[in-house]
DNA sequence: TTGTACGCGTTATCAA
DNA sequence: TTGATAACGCGTACAA
């Protein structure tokens, strides 16, 4: 007699006719022999999972942890867990994660992954499976997306630097194989052309990856291939600490004689040596709407914008300085 | 004709006879309808969903996000999936959770959450439900286990402090509520007594959480309880920046006027104001471990040790410096 | 108001 | 060597 009554009585939609008493008769006896439904039977009878995916290029990134935070938080608030996915930059992990999670039907993914194959996204585009792209652009107008606005937030970085009256101003910018490490590096020099301040090929550096480590590198070829800049914007905070490293190495104290700005202001920003001037971006909260229009999506609710753009602002810490006056630096 | 014939070519155990035509036909016909076996129906027939649940009590807290990346890694690698879930230090969230994952039937638990009630995990012990316990303390002899020396750490850090010539010792001490805020504790007052220093209670301010807010809060009650003290043994590593924090605020520079060690050597500890000396614990590792524990038992292969205790050291780096002079102090 | 029957998509088993 | 059948545990339309 029971297992359909004990699925009305625990799923209990709404305006079900049920006997109060066989209610707490089916509610007693789960009770006590500790029934559990399965999730599983249940989703292959519904066809929807509960279950978001979601991939992050690194989770050691510090950047990637609030945006996991806000999206695992607004799923659980809504019913949803989450499948994390660490692809480290790799297209094939990409790929594979992304079969996994159609195999496991999760109702919707959310790629902060930057490195991801245009075609492998029109693919998820083409079979109408949900997905919403975080700080990563993308050709398909209708696309659901959680951005930054990079071009705001390079051109106060920059504008910062030249405020302070640098003129050799370098850039160590992010790998060109993400839209991100493009469009700083393209606002940065747009912003200084804009001001006025020449910029040459070797005052720009490219990391092959917004690491620490990579920055480093980067960083070492700007300041041995010339005169170094009195100034750096690197494209995102890991970058601006293997700057600081590259720089403390050559001799370089920051910010006495060369000025750093960051972006993204990870956690403890503040707290390096120097405390890093850089770009605040609201991480925390650009997981929360990723996720709360890819829900938005898979439940047929209404979507006000498919595209939200956050403005992002500067927040000038210990890291930048006037530069040091010729005399000086020769001196 | 095909549903069972499909599997058997898809799956393919081992030693099947299957005529190489059938599987030609099989994988062609798959290939042109862009077949996707469903990962839920398997789990539903299989009893197994390839899946671990793993329970942090923070994702934004450094400690964790190496220690994600290493179960997650050795998951996939063995072709399992996870589903992340960030208690925030509450109990109701982790029961929650708990209670989610064994509907959802996952393989395994990781639990890396250090507020877990003895009773909840009980229960799992009770019925048999695979976990492992990172990071965290058990009563069950059998229960699989990967941790810390938290003594042996905690004696480097102390001693270290010792020798220096350090006497106004003071400690910021973790949540008693968990076991890793007890053990280190403990061992720091063994191991002061051991080493002759006199302790008295003042010297000792408890944090509430392994937070930089929590720390500095406990940091200050410590600085303006009395005497301050020229070095301080900080629970973990986000203490001791709260304690940094707190100690600069009262006019105390570090290294020079108090002498602070941290535990944990999270990222870019080398890069704080002043690069923070503390016992290294190898935190992806740690994951790995506790992936490896877990995933054998599930698939019931011998599991060598089911408690495995790493080996910590102490990392000096600029934090720690020996105490100035009185005469110093006072001027 | 509750019970019955079916199907979600697999795989293990048995029959052919 | 392959096809047929049952079962995993649930939700739902329909019958009672």
């Amino acid at each position: 007699m029971h297992p359909s009554t004990v699925s009305r009585v625990l799923n209990g939609s709404g305006e079900l006719n049920l006997l109060p008493a066989t209610r707490q008769r089916v509610i007693a006896a789960a009770a006590r022999l500790g029934y559990r439904p399965s999730a599983l039977a249940r989703s292959l009878r519904l066809q929807r999972t509960f279950t978001l995916g979601m991939l992050v290029p690194n989770i050691d990134n510090p950047l990637f942890p609030p945006i996991i935070k806000g999206v695992e938080e607004t799923a659980r608030s809504r019913g949803y867990n989450l499948v994390l996915c660490n692809t480290e930059d790799s297209s094939e992990r990409e790929d594979e994660y992304l079969r996994v999670l159609r195999e496991r039907q999760v109702d919707g993914i959310v790629i902060a992954s930057s490195f991801m194959s245009d075609a492998t996204i029109a693919e998820l585009r083409r079979d109408h499976f949900p997905f919403v792209l975080v700080n990563r652009g993308s050709r398909g107008p209708d696309d659901l997306v959680v951005l930054v606005d990079n071009d705001m937030g390079t051109a106060e970085a920059i504008g910062h630097l030249v405020d302070l009256g640098h003129t050799r101003i370098g850039i160590v910018a992010g790998p060109q194989t993400t839209m991100t490490g493009q469009q700083r590096l393209a606002a940065a020099k747009a912003a200084l052309r804009e001001r006025g301040v020449r910029i040459e090929g070797s005052q720009v550096s490219v990391a092959e990856a917004f690491s620490e480590e990579a920055g480093y590198r980067a960083a070492r070829r700007l300041i041995h291939g010339g005169v170094p800049p009195t100034a750096v914007f690197c494209a995102n905070d890991l970058v601006a600490l293997g700057t600081l490293r590259a720089a403390r190495e050559a001799g370089l104290e920051c910010p006495d004689q060369i000025s750093l700005v960051g972006f993204n202001d990870i956690s403890f920003a503040d707290l390096f040596a120097p405390a890093l001037t850089t770009v605040h971006v609201p991480q925390r909260e650009m997981g929360e709407l990723a996720a709360g229009l890819i829900l938005a999506q898979i439940e047929q609710q209404p979507i006000p914008t498919r595209r939200v753009v956050l403005d992002v602002h500067l927040v000038i810490r210990g890291s930048t300085a006037a530069p040091a006056r010729a005399s000086e630096r020769i001196a």
